[in-house]
DNA sequence: ATACAATATGCGAATACAAGAATATGCTAC
DNA sequence: GTAGCATATTCTTGTATTCGCATATTGTAT
């Protein structure tokens, strides 16, 4: 589904929401896996747990995730309208050397137990 | 022709210069017209000089635009590697009314002959 | 109730951005 | 040289962003 009304305003908006590179990274995992909660993403990233909440309240702000609690986790998920642009986005950055490996440190994280994700016994909390 | 390496240091780059109303409706009418300089920007968007100076000196320090002088005037255009990437940038721009607007300022006014682009003698200079 | 885990927030500091006014530069024409 | 035009730059002001630290909140487990 794509962006009903894609303008100045909403494009600045998202531009702006892509212009940060903690943004990005967060976005892509978020892009990739579906959903992530801060804690997996403070792993994986190493950023302060401050610095990702803040991060994320910014992205819900813009409209580009959702948010919803699972026990005590808070996990997001890209918005269905802004699908087809990030996976415009991260086709340009799909050979980005960071974003790669953000991608192989979830995958060690997971295989090790060591991600919240893990943690949630009901497979279905997670599937979309 | 396509940006060879767009990471995350490149992409933060470019979006940041999306990420600005004054900077898309410049970069938009560079894109369209292939060529502007400050003073017919400057008719068109009814923005000072200054600000129109500063932001086309910020796209070029970021890449995205190069520059030319022909007599007095500085002409700026898209730099070839960004081109790809405006397009679809601007596709999904291409509904906005603002932009849709300036275009429409910018006939009129090339029609009643106010633009440098109009002073220019020799149109070869123009001619990408 | 105490302790702990995950997340959010208030505060303060550093930095970056955007913009106008005035001024400078450089080029053209007379 | 003087005047005028197009553009760039300096200075300054106000605003926005980003971030860490400490603290608050909410929920769970014991």
């Amino acid at each position: 589904m794509k962006l009903k009304n894609f303008n100045l305003t909403v494009g600045t908006q998202i531009f702006k929401a892509f212009s940060e590179e903690a943004r990005i990274r967060i976005l892509h995992l978020i892009y990739k896996k579906k959903e992530m909660c801060i804690s997996d993403l403070e792993l994986i990233l190493e950023y302060t747990q401050t610095k990702i909440s803040r991060h994320l309240i910014y992205l819900k702000n813009s409209g580009l995730v959702n948010s919803r609690k699972i026990d005590q986790w808070t996990f997001y998920s890209l918005k269905e309208e802004v699908e087809d642009f990030s996976n415009s986005m991260f086709s340009y950055l799909s050979k980005d050397a960071t974003l790669q490996k953000d991608l192989e440190t979830y995958n060690t994280l997971q295989s090790n137990r060591e991600l919240a994700a893990n943690k949630i016994v009901n497979k279905q909390y997670i599937a979309k």
